[in-house]
DNA sequence: TTGTAAACGGAATGATCGTTCTGGTATTAT
DNA sequence: ATAATACCAGAACGATCATTCCGTTTACAA
């Protein structure tokens, strides 16, 4: 009976997790996001995200992983959104344009003028951080080769009749995002930010 | 003879300044440069600039005013180099050429990765500071300003042929720099970086 | 009921933050 | 020499930082 009792206490489950860690790190996300890394405290986590002290360390280590964390959830969010939206775009420059156009619209919308966590990170850690630069590096990559694809796709729709190199097209697409996502923070007229975009969008043809 | 005496300790002027304030405050900037407002503690600034904490707050205020006061001081020295590199270059299309191919190389140099003091600025701080919005959006408008000048002053001399707007055309440009400004902190590889700096300028036509 | 672990509020840790102060030294015109 | 000031080294301030720990409550499977 011991031995049974024994046995059987490694299978006991008592309290299944309350809070649901993926809503947490959404809320970590914004917050980083938002704030930066450095300019946010463990109190302001403690408080915007509605856990315990002590919960936030056991379920996320330290400050630096749940930083990781969270820029790794906005990373796989915003390129499934991107890849989304061009699919559901069958032309080429209709997309790219709808991507961009986007881009500045939710920029001017956003009352906390966030920017893009992608790029905030760039400028804030790159210098110091070793391990950021490769993820930077990936999130570059993944956005080039997505450009890349969908540009290929439309040329053989013969949606592009200038034959150019769709690897430079690509990277000097997403340079213009870059450049979009960081003036768009400061300029707050939408139609001069459009014009430059549809003036952009014109080398794809 | 003591009227005349306290009439002169107003003229007595003991001990002139011994450090450079603009050597100092040249090293401040870099530094926040490097690290942003919220990375950089006074610690960090009394062993980088050399002097005293103390003479630190007497001669710049504090924390806040010395980087308002660094970014100013940047902000003028790169209009003040893109100006001077833009006047000595009479095409407009090679002007333009110059510059991004500049940003790029200086980029691929610098081991610290710094990027551009008011792009890291513009991520880290828009946020939150309402003060330092203005300041950033007076750097914009002078760079458009200044890129538009240029633009006209070559359309005049023959070198645009294509009748664009060149209000249009120099805010372009001035995303194109930020984006490049951005990509160039991860991306290492030079020459898909002019590749796509050449494809932006075929614009220029 | 009972044992177990999740989650809690909140205190405590030591380090570092920005800022101010103290006291002393160096320099300069009188 | 003297008065005035620039500058320094370093201590001290209270606040906040990231992190850990404690004691208690809660929920659930046995």
């Amino acid at each position: 009976m011991e031995a049974y009792f024994c046995a059987f206490t490694f299978f006991i489950m008592p309290r299944v997790k309350l809070f649901d860690e993926n809503e947490v790190l959404t809320k970590a996300m914004h917050l980083f996001w938002k704030q930066g890394y450095s300019a946010t405290s463990i109190q302001d986590l403690v408080v915007h995200l509605g856990i315990n002290r002590a919960s936030l360390y056991d379920t996320f280590g330290d400050k630096e992983k749940l930083f990781k964390k969270s820029f790794e959830l906005y990373r796989k969010q915003s390129i499934d959104r991107v890849l989304q939206l061009l699919e559901n775009q069958a032309d080429v420059k209709e997309g790219f344009s709808e991507l961009f156009n986007m881009a500045v619209s939710e920029a001017l919308l956003d009352k906390d003028r966030k920017g893009c966590f992608a790029v905030n990170n760039t400028t804030e850690l790159v210098p110091n951080d070793e391990g950021c630069q490769e993820v930077l590096s990936s999130n570059r990559r993944d956005f080039e080769n997505l450009f890349y694809k969908y540009l290929k796709k439309g040329q053989e729709k013969g949606q592009l009749k200038e034959c150019k190199d769709l690897k430079i097209l690509a990277s000097f697409l997403f340079i213009i995002y870059n450049g979009i996502l960081v003036v768009s923070k400061i300029q707050t007229n939408k139609k001069e930010l459009t014009d430059s975009v549809n003036l952009a969008l014109s080398l794809l043809r």
